[in-house]
DNA sequence: GAAATAAATGAAATGGTTTTCATTCAACTT
DNA sequence: AAGTTGAATGAAAACCATTTCATTTATTTC
């Protein structure tokens, strides 16, 4: 049915072993017969059996990519620059969202394994050690694209979240802010929300301001969950004067509960965010938060993943993408007017 | 390396072709032999060659899925319900985001129908005729799930969107509203842009409104697009009452514009979206908006593309999900207050 | 209990590449 | 002119499953 090498040889008169050295342009044909084939091919429309190639040399030229929660806007970019930088490469994506749900990650594994995909690109952060191991034992190419993996073999591609928060907090308490409450990612999100965690208490240190874990709510990085959180805060800690969601959307959710509640934003609360989504332009009022780029992130983790495919390994497997803090008119300095303009302080690597 | 079916025949004191039936359950294997082979892919753990199943079968379990601006929020979510189902059916999924570039599309045609794809799901509306006949040539089962497709042989699975549109305006005009501006998708969008219109001038026809195309400004359905449109029709129509964004997104960005020229939302403008993204929930204010679920439309494309792939073809092949309107703060009628409560006018086929 | 039928199993062909190894052929040495 | 070398090509094995067809084994029928 389909036209296989075979007619192709037929029709240029040459061996089956020729016709595949030309189309993996092997230099030890001939210009002339080579030129017999490429006519061939042209003719017949020739298109390669892939799982027969694949069958032969177990590559796939295939990158898998799992993912969790894969619709929030952050990470759509992210899987945006994955996707049009493997392209560039040469390579087709295979791609799963697991959800966060460690059975279906396995499941994709499995799958994803049996496919022979050449590398693995991981963007989940729930029981990521057990994970982890599998994906050693397996002994596929991976980059995990989440967050900071302190195993020296494992590669990863993630905006220094620790210095980030240190620099949002740091910016909140130089602003005078002292009664800062926090919406974090869900306990399950062991690299994100821990380290931006980390930089929060070192910021918070160094402002000599006491860490108090009972103003850190927990949320699952949605709308909903930072309108929620903001609830909570409120009943808890009415006297709070900033608030800092580990996310853009929690921020946007915060602030609608806040202004519900006859709050101004930033007069009586400041909320910033974390991510930079587009957005976070256009609410009113526009969202101060850390701007990195998904899609930047993305083409990062597969030109390494590559670098790994092609190379065997990689010196320096720990990346870090810039981020920036970008001061917009969702914060104010206490006891002061909001300023209106649009301030960047770059916090690049 | 690897191991293969071999290894568990001969592990098993059996034939390979004995192992096969046992692994695709035919039903001719004896109970007890069936055991056997079980066992010893268990202790072997066994893991089929997918390639060399493809290869003899040429039938991947794979479905091809090429889109075009797939982060926005609206379609990260149908990509969501498609991997979903997909996952639930037993399919993986190969990926493309072609930007709306038919070069690419046609390039991810050519690499997934290589990979043997079983079938493929197309969320693109850019010269969709060109696509279509070579998708036809193809002969892969395939669905639409970016409009309406009138070519008989071809299915799709979509909202409404005349429907939808329709009843948008209609709410808009029986509020009162005369004087309306419209931002619809780009030019190059030929299916849901187009359709939308559609039901704008049908909506308007019937309230006695002239149709003015000058009043349709074009976008592209990014936050800035709906800003800069806002822009512009402020300029040639002063006296406009209502905007009608042809997704959520320019809607808000359009929102995020009036209010910086002072203009109050919805006392001096209404402003509506379509697509009903989380995010309108949360905006201040709140987006009135037809509401369809991109994941449900996600998931009902793949129960209609497996259908295809399983029986061949189906019988009614165009399918529309549910929309309705939903009023919440971004509106009101002309000359009155503005209500806060949330309506939800159902229009469900 | 023999013959006919049905069920279970195995041998071998098949799918379409890549790649090793052997062969041919031309060109170059001496 | 014979021998050597090197480049270009071809034949055949290998990759790992599925499936047809033939064969063996078990079951039924009279």
């Amino acid at each position: 049915m389909d036209v296989t090498m075979k007619d192709v040889a037929k029709l240029a008169g040459v061996s089956l072993s020729t016709v595949s050295r030309v189309l993996n342009d092997s230099s030890l044909v001939r210009e002339e017969t080579a030129k017999k084939v490429e006519k061939a091919v042209e003719k017949l429309d020739y298109q390669i059996n892939d799982s027969a190639r694949i069958l032969r040399t177990n590559t796939s030229n295939l990158i898998g990519v799992i993912g969790a929660g894969m619709e929030r806007p952050f990470l759509a970019n992210l899987l945006k620059g994955i996707e049009a930088e493997a392209r560039e490469r040469g390579f087709a994506l295979i791609y799963g969202d697991s959800d966060g749900e460690f059975e279906k990650e396995q499941n994709y594994l499995n799958i994803m394994k049996q496919k022979k995909i050449d590398g693995i690109i991981l963007i989940t952060t729930n029981y990521y050690n057990d994970l982890l191991s599998i994906v050693k034992n397996y002994n596929i190419p991976v980059v995990f694209a989440s967050g900071y993996i302190s195993d020296p073999e494992i590669s990863c591609v993630t905006v220094d979240n620790v210095a980030a928060a240190y620099d949002m907090v740091e910016f909140l308490c130089q602003a005078g802010h002292r009664d800062i409450a926090f919406i974090k990612g869900p306990d399950l999100d062991m690299l994100a929300s821990q380290e931006r965690l980390r930089g929060v208490k070192l910021a918070l240190r160094l402002s000599n301001i006491k860490y108090e874990s009972a103003r850190i709510i927990e949320g699952d990085f949605t709308y909903e969950s930072g309108y929620s959180a903001a609830q909570k805060i409120l009943n808890k800690f009415p006297d709070v004067t900033a608030i800092f969601a580990f996310n853009d959307e929690m921020a946007v959710g915060a602030i609608r509960y806040l202004k519900e509640q006859g709050i101004s934003i930033p007069e009586d609360i400041s909320v910033v965010g974390f991510d930079g989504i587009d957005l976070g332009k256009y609410t009113s009022p526009a969202l101060t938060t850390i701007k990195q780029s998904g899609y930047h992130l993305g083409l990062k983790s597969i030109e390494i993943l590559n670098k790994i495919i092609k190379e065997g390994k990689i010196e320096d497997n720990k990346v870090f993408i810039p981020h920036e803090l970008v001061v917009r008119e969702s914060t104010n300095k206490l006891n002061e007017l909001t300023t209106n303009q649009e301030v960047i302080i770059n916090n690049n690597i």
